[in-house]
DNA sequence: AAGAAGATCAAT
DNA sequence: TTGATCTTCTTG
């Protein structure tokens, strides 16, 4: 598919987006486990402004039995989770260089809470600003890990804290791929504890993940 | 006040 | 493999 601009097609209350197939996910959707969320988040279309590109890669954090999420060690992690409802951007600075996005889940049945890192999309609209935020060429370099996904979004901490759930802004979208892709889970990158868990999910094959299946150390 | 660690990236 | 770069949290 050739992408020139963000092409909304479709008609009625709610736009589809290029490749969407469906209404924005609702809070609903991040109502539920960290896992399963980070899971079935894969395929999915993520729009923000004129920008939009497909879920090929996430990772989830729990609070509970997961030393690697913020809020085993980050005080203000946990305030934040106290804070904002499910589907809140939680996007903070790390090595003093880059944005990471992750997006606040809360189970209200089971009480369970925790995140879940965008760390790969297959862009889809919007590239040539992506193109110019990044400063590269090559669509695998725009989108492909967690801080230069954020980059290319133009995700930063002004974003911190708002909303997930479909707005004009942003949102995400159900899409073809969601039932079309295999998902494959792994172990998580860049991380020092609880590396034992396979949170990693990613879109087997797809060229746009920022570490292949299996090459995590 | 100072030090260490950290969910990264790009150049060498 | 290494350097860049800085916030959050802990310790003294």
């Amino acid at each position: 598919m050739k992408t020139g601009g963000p092409n909304r097609v479709g008609s009625g209350a709610q736009p589809c987006w290029v490749g969407a197939s469906g209404p924005p996910l609702g809070r609903d959707f991040f109502e539920r486990e960290a896992v399963a969320c980070a899971r079935e988040l894969v395929g999915a279309v993520f729009r923000r402004g004129d920008c939009a590109g497909i879920v090929v890669e996430t990772e989830a954090y729990s609070e509970h039995g997961d030393e690697a999420c913020h809020t085993f060690f980050r005080p203000s992690a946990r305030r934040f989770v106290e804070e904002h409802d499910a589907g809140a951007a939680y996007v903070y600075f790390n090595y003093g260089m880059y944005w990471l996005t992750n997006v606040l889940i809360k189970n209200p049945r089971t009480g369970e809470r925790g995140f879940v890192l965008l760390r790969a999309l297959e862009p889809v609209a919007g590239l040539d600003l992506m193109r110019r935020r990044r400063g590269r060429e090559n669509p695998r370099d725009l989108c492909s890990g967690p801080g230069k996904l954020s980059m290319a979004f133009g995700l930063d901490g002004a974003d911190h804290g708002k909303s997930f759930v479909a707005s004009a802004e942003h949102g995400f979208f159900p899409s073809p791929e969601t039932s079309r892709l295999e998902v494959v889970a792994d172990r998580r990158v860049g991380i020092s504890r609880s590396r034992n868990h396979a949170w990693r999910f990613l879109a087997a094959g797809n060229p746009h993940v920022s570490v292949k299946f299996g090459r995590v150390k």
